[in-house]
DNA sequence: AGAACATATCTGCTTTGGCGGATGTGTCAA
DNA sequence: TTGACACATCCGCCAAAGCAGATATGTTCT
């Protein structure tokens, strides 16, 4: 029972809202999520060791960088969840424009940096 | 988006869930909870304020009960989240337990108590 | 080795939220 | 109106978790 309001809590912060709905688009580093939320980067390592904690996401170092996935979902409690929720939450103001500052942002990356 | 992430942080302690797996059988009141969680009222209470201010639950005073039940959950972010949950929560020994104290109690309940 | 960069963690602080037990409030019945 | 009951809220306390900024760690390139 402290497994599923974990992974619930998890879930229950504005800014790992808008990651997991970043995350939706792809493997995604750092510097990427702290790019489209506009938001310090320590603010942004906090929020993925909790993701990560709780079982949503996966790191992969790559280099000097660190990807997060969204983990394919078993058990499917978070499968359920996270579509009821994307759903909603990728309608949001707030995540429309990360999505914006991200896709912007990836138009002007330099050619040397993260893949 | 504070406000999608309040609906879920409402859901995620265990108590709460608890709670809201039980009102799924139908309206229950204070002391039913109380019963079936095995737990200090003041503790039930708390939660349900918690769960109502989230807008999970309504409250519906009837002579000296109060019974709390489910919304019918617009906007569908909640309906899709509950039915997920609901399916995982509802099969959690713990809820069992919950269930099965709930009828206990049910049926030893002196008649001149709380419909 | 050392500089530069990406990321993680620590520091010091504040807010939030959990708890049990005590007390306040509302309702009914005698 | 007093007593009993249901429920809500307050109290003092503690742990969890939020934040920004500073610093530590790991990697790559020169």
């Amino acid at each position: 029972m402290e497994k599923i309001a974990e992974t619930l809590k998890a879930l229950s912060d504005p800014t790992r809202l808008r990651i997991v709905n970043l995350l939706r688009l792809g493997e995604l580093c750092v510097c990427d999520l702290t790019e489209a939320l506009q938001t310090p980067q320590s603010k942004v390592s906090r929020h993925l060791a909790f993701l990560k904690n709780a079982g949503w996401v996966r790191a992969r170092r790559s280099g000097k960088w660190v990807h997060y996935l969204l983990l394919d979902s078993e058990p499917s409690l978070q499968a359920s969840v996270v579509e009821a929720l994307t759903k909603h939450v990728s309608k949001h103001p707030v995540c429309i424009e990360d999505e914006r500052r991200y896709f912007d942002y990836l138009a002007t990356k330099p050619s040397h940096s993260c893949d």
